[in-house]
DNA sequence: TATTAGCACCTGTTAATTCTAAGTGCTAAT
DNA sequence: ATTAGCACTTAGAATTAACAGGTGCTAATA
């Protein structure tokens, strides 16, 4: 590819993620100072080389994935976020000493509404968690909180009710039981541990023990199920996508957001910066794009996906991440200093 | 209207709901035995009541909204749900002593699960709570976990990381100062009395007295801004109902969900056991049928709603929120003799 | 008097047809 | 290497025709 082609690939797809129509060859006469002939042949080169592609004989043309990729590698150039995106960004640099979970969801939401896509973050799954501890909490002589925290920084609360026939006292005892026992031990075997460790000292203990285990054992609950931390933000942004007309498509792609094991396909282990998978390159739905960055906050370490179109304004989402990106690293660093 | 005419109503507003199909008055000889120039009569006289409609001069009839509403009032007979249904309200009765707010949240699942419709739940604004403590929950010396809860069963906990010029023993210190001073005050006043009770006295007590109000400061602020104690679940299932083919409207009815000021408005102060709002009946959405009942459960008090198509299975829905209130009342029961 | 058969009539839907706009590739001339 | 010119292609919009499914009304019927 010489020069001139490769500016008209990068002017072709810079011109359909905007106007989202095939650019034929007269459109871009102006740009590139010659006739309309000139471009087609140029065009044609172009499509032989697999980076453009057209809808039917004579349509004008469209990127191809490969086209996007190279456009991505090779021609695209910075944007500067404009002023309106700074403002959005600024509740981010502002707020102190926010928790690492806290933190990442305050950026997909940020994300979200900056660029108009799906925001989602990958976390460790729960169950590769540690127990790091459990606390009992009353409220009042009946009621209770049971706070469980983990070594990557989660932290669960849940509400108890006691049926009369239990002591609070007892519930409390017991919780410093498990915290000696069970601190350290990874969340998925904590069930274990506590059927057979736990409960056969409980049952010692405790005259109703069946109740009092059922609360332990639905505290880590939430813990095993939904594996959490994983967070989805901007699920029916797709809708705003123009090229989704198919309402089908369109409903399959939000359920596909909503299942938790469709979404894990987005990790990928690599560790450049950004990374771009477009179409078919991504393991999640060939129809989409999915730019990838990965984080290391507060001892979590974890990825943050942006989701749109194949027709994503790449240099505006990569713009975000590098922003996001750099202040996630100060703020890991803060965090490292001081563990 | 006599019974023929109120029978036939019946008949097409159920069939409607199941074929969305206009119903001609040849499908009905068959059911009322007679020819179907008789049916038309009868359907004429209906629809001069404004109970049926006709899409287009030469079309089968529609319920409309009166329609409806008299078909819910007058002409729908319960239904029991099947075993599949039941199987799925099954982890309700079975899970003891869930929180008042998890038992809700785990409704509305259940609901949306099985009706296939949207469902909602509007507890008082969480500024209309009281506080009933905050605790402070030490998880190393750098870091902390703050959890606050109402009077209202809302339990919130947030993470923070102390730089380290903060001593931990303050942020205890000072945790038992907010306790003495600020239990009972209600949430939305909260800002205020840090800034002019609690102030004061930090700063009088700790060097680095700004960072440790922002953590107070900090651990209730969720409260404040997102007004919580709205839940929605299933905002994406009206992708699935055959009417909205409209790409552009369900894009609306989404983001209306997705606003907490518009989902506010399908509360309504009438206590009736269970309400249905249809069409331009309810204030949320002219498009949709709004089913709602309300509960009292641990002292706090809400509404349950289920949104849905005008053409909605009323009776699948009426019997699954029948079940649900019974099992509310017991439930709020059980907590009324223990508080 | 309530029901029905028959008929003229209406409209959405579908398929077939035509027309146009936008674009292409190729050839020959520059 | 570039370009003008031309034949050719296709999607999409507009038009038409045929048809299916429905209606209301009238007159005959039980």
């Amino acid at each position: 590819m010489d020069e001139r082609q490769e500016k008209l690939l990068k002017e072709i797809v810079e011109c359909y993620i905007k106007e989202i129509k095939p650019i034929g060859s007269k459109h871009l006469c102006d740009k590139f100072q010659c006739s309309s002939a000139t471009i087609r042949n140029e065009m044609a080169t172009l499509e032989r080389l697999g980076y453009i592609e057209k809808n039917h004989i004579s349509s004008g043309r469209i990127p191809s994935e490969a086209g996007y990729k190279y456009y991505v590698e090779n021609l695209m150039e910075p944007e500067k976020l404009d002023k309106s995106d700074m403002l959005k960004l600024e509740p981010l640099f502002t707020t102190r000493n926010l928790a690492a979970s806290d933190a990442i969801e305050k950026c997909l939401e940020i994300i979200s509404d900056i660029t108009n896509y799906t925001s989602v973050s990958l976390g460790k799954k729960s169950s590769e968690n540690v127990l790091r501890q459990i606390n009992i909490i009353p409220l009042d002589d009946r009621r209770l909180v049971a706070l469980v925290c983990t070594d990557k920084g989660i932290v669960k609360n849940k509400q108890f009710t006691l049926s009369s026939d239990i002591n609070m006292i007892e519930v409390v005892k017991i919780s410093e039981i498990v915290n000696k026992m069970l601190v350290g031990t990874p969340i998925s075997l904590i069930a274990d541990r506590l059927e057979y460790d736990i409960k056969p000292i409980i049952s010692r203990q405790v005259e109703q023990y069946e109740a009092v285990y059922g609360i332990f054992y639905d505290a880590f609950h939430d813990f095993l199920n939904n594996s959490e931390n994983i967070h989805v933000v901007g699920k029916s942004k797709m809708l705003n996508q123009p090229e989704y007309h198919d309402i089908e498509e369109i409903s399959k792609l939000i359920s596909k957001l909503e299942d938790e094991e469709q979404v894990r396909k987005i990790e990928k282990k690599d560790n450049r910066d950004i990374s771009i998978y477009i179409g078919k390159d991504n393991d999640f739905d060939e129809n989409v794009t999915v730019v990838k960055t990965s984080y290391s906050l507060g001892g979590e370490e974890g990825t943050i996906a942006i989701i749109g179109p194949k027709r994503m304004e790449y240099n505006r989402v990569v713009a975000v991440l590098n922003i996001l990106n750099k202040w996630l690293e100060e703020k890991g660093d803060e965090n490292g200093r001081r563990d």
